[in-house]
DNA sequence: ACCAAACTAGACCGTACAGTCCATTTTTAT
DNA sequence: ATAAAAATGGACTGTACGGTCTAGTTTGGT
């Protein structure tokens, strides 16, 4: 959220905005350029002065969306126990991938994967593999001291973002109605932090 | 694929088939009923006779995918010891969730959620949720052998179902070119095995 | 104050599509 | 053989949408 200058930038900005809304929401398809315009309290064709068409909007708009993403710092500065410090990431991490956003941005991408491959590929980039090469490193860091005995800490790091996603991503990505409790999560995510520490402990 | 007995099913069955394919392929917007038509070979007049209209054709034709979906059988008839059966298991849910047609059933249904969430619904009991009860049975059976100790064998299967998908399926689901090679693939699901037979592993 | 750039509302064009209608032909069952 | 049921193809309707055009208004820099 940058600083609008001069009032064009503004109505540019409520121009993505509203695109963004309804894309992730919508989806490409069933978004009109009309909607987006009305919505935005702007008209057509300051829409397509600022963007050239559809397309062009929807790429800015989903671009724009995907950077928001890899921003977020998921793991603590200083690693303590390894237990606590994967339990607080993997909390963290699913609170993230389930937010309405998150998932939101998720489905767009992936329902127009084969139209607009350069997007989905953005978002492949900026979420998964963002994700992946952090936890990873932080693995990494564990097997430096020991306490994790871990031969490929990128793969590991992917085995243990899988887990964490589990059935009630699955059912987000559905929109299926009936959700886990809080509660169960919980325990799922620690019930699955301690299968993946026991899998990599050390052998003393 | 049953017997069409009648001209009328015969033609009945084109223009399923057609639709499927091009509803998988190119997503329910962008599948229009005239292409529907000329591609089953067949008048749009009986699509409209056989489907009353897009919506209903949409459903019988997905939900009719999705029935094939459940079908087949993953786990060998008499289990062997865990790492071989486990490792078996894996490989071929692997190949079946990352083959194209699961695939595009996948996307279909996920895109369409909120439009269809009957549809959604339908696909992730015959996919996701038949296939977490197959293997938590099968775990249960370990567990009672004593080769495992798990207490919830439901929320075991779920975590090793959610490793095999890994990053490979991610990649699949988001259309990125450069796949993993099928020694990678292969060496991921061995070691996934490992990580959750070690994870589970009676101490003894 | 002035001028160029940006914005507005709304008309407009072409196209694509869901769905209907109809007159004719083909298929099926008796 | 015949009559009802189903299929054909092509014309047609209405609507929604992407994108353009225009004539007039507002904004912003000098």
């Amino acid at each position: 959220m940058n600083k609008p200058r001069t009032k064009s930038e503004l109505k540019r900005n409520q121009i993505l905005d509203a695109a963004t809304l309804q894309f992730t929401q919508h989806g490409y398809a069933a978004t009109s350029m009309d909607h987006i315009a009305k919505l935005a309290g702007v008209s057509k064709q300051t829409v397509y002065s600022h963007f050239g068409n559809k397309d062009e909007l929807f790429i800015t708009a989903i671009s724009y969306k995907c950077e928001q993403l890899g921003v977020t710092e998921l793991l603590p500065e200083n690693l303590g126990p390894v237990e606590s410090t994967l339990t607080l990431f993997s909390q963290r991490f699913f609170a993230m991938i389930t937010s309405a956003d998150s998932m939101a941005v998720h489905r767009t991408c992936a329902a127009e994967c084969l139209a607009h491959p350069h997007l989905s590929r953005l978002f492949f980039e900026a979420g998964p593999l963002f994700v992946i090469d952090n936890l990873a490193n932080c693995l990494a860091e564990y097997h430096r001291r020991g306490e994790l005995d871990i031969d490929d800490c990128r793969q590991a790091a992917i085995q243990l973002l899988a887990i964490i996603k589990g059935e009630q991503w699955t059912r987000l990505e559905f929109n299926i109605e009936e959700s886990l409790s809080a509660e169960e999560i919980n325990h799922y995510l620690r019930s699955s932090v301690r299968l993946f520490i026991r899998g990599y402990q050390t052998l003393s």
